[in-house]
DNA sequence: ACAGTTCGGAACCGAATGGTACAAAACACA
DNA sequence: TGTGTTTTGTACCATTCGGTTCCGAACTGT
């Protein structure tokens, strides 16, 4: 009936994703977003309102793609240690980075920046740091039997993924990160000890 | 022998300070500086080369008004006790938030943003991001004797204070942000048990 | 082949950006 | 009261911002 698009939606919102985690809300343009999208004016704005819902968009994809992925292996039932799967989801963090990948995360980025001014923003990534907090506080089930001292660890354990990830995107180098998280590990590991 | 400026510099400064430290680096624009400087674009332009090199002069006016302060309290000779050092700066965290002040840290804000993409503002945010650490290193000097384990707690610390400055800024309710700063202090407090 | 749609690209838009030029105003000093 | 110097405010600048318009190209179904 008519003419196909010759962009697939679902890589271009990823793309944009990618623009928008490396530069960030305010510096990714829409001369930046068009380059990483590979497609010019018309067509981004003929399948995206504008450059917010464009960033709305790429936070949801930002969701499934990387948060979700996290929160389903603080979740993961084969691991039986909860604290391996914390274990893994930290020591992820130096390893990027190790790996050259410096963005930090898209959702500690817009933390810092457009929440503090956009209402709508800051809903949506508020709502996903608590699904965060609310996987660490599953994952921590075993280590910690009481709940009021489980959910303040699961607070401090966002608070710290929150930190890691944005001094990722300062210089912070990652032996420093690393003993950061090594630290952290090793006192959920005492506080089991504690409580076992 | 000549027309005298009618804005103190040092007045100055701090007032671009704190413009930046509410609005961020890139949403901090030129009009918004000159409201809150109170001051119109001819004077500002004479007395600072741009916008990069104010935002310079406010990070160092932000560090002796604000990090250097914090710095002092967890080396205060006065405060026998480096855990209640390590407390007051943590527990104010929270009150700020309390009170309203939703700024967050520029430090860390400037780590999640223009950091990224400035050489030369990442350097003097991890410079400053370092003395704090090193602070806190000092600060557990009493509790944990053993120079690598209170080397890795004092990053951990850091890492700590920076995800709670920047979750300040976005929705995180004070109780939350309370939440964690206990559970951390909670668990400096028995690594002192454990090592004492 | 054709009609009917939809897409893609470039030209264009007003507003806002960071930054400059310059003339007039305001002072210190003689 | 000049004179010289500096500050100050305004008008202006080019560029870039996010966003719109519009027309030719491209494709599908008949």
């Amino acid at each position: 009936m008519a003419r196909p698009r010759e962009f697939d939606e679902a890589e271009a919102t990823e793309a944009a994703m990618n623009v928008f985690w490396q530069h960030g809300y305010d510096a990714a343009t829409i001369a930046l977003l068009m380059d990483g999208m590979g497609m010019t004016k018309g067509s981004l704005y003929k399948a995206f309102a504008d450059k917010k819902s464009l960033f709305l968009e790429s936070m949801a994809r930002y969701e499934t793609a990387q948060v979700a992925s996290a929160i389903a292996l603080l979740r993961d039932p084969n691991v039986p240690d909860g604290h391996d799967r914390i274990a893994q989801v930290f020591r992820t963090v130096p390893k990027v980075v190790r790996q050259g990948d410096r963005r930090g995360c898209l959702l500690c980025s817009a933390a810092a920046g457009p929440a503090f001014y956009d209402r709508e923003i800051a809903d949506l990534v508020d709502g996903l740091l608590d699904d965060m907090r609310a996987a660490f506080d599953v994952a921590l089930e075993a280590t910690i039997p009481q709940p009021d001292a489980r959910a303040a660890m699961a607070h401090l354990l966002l608070t710290q993924y929150v930190g890691l990830r944005t001094l990722s995107r300062a210089q912070a180098r990652p032996d420093d990160l690393e003993r950061s998280v090594e630290a952290l590990l090793a006192l959920i590991d005492r506080e089991r000890a504690r409580a076992g």
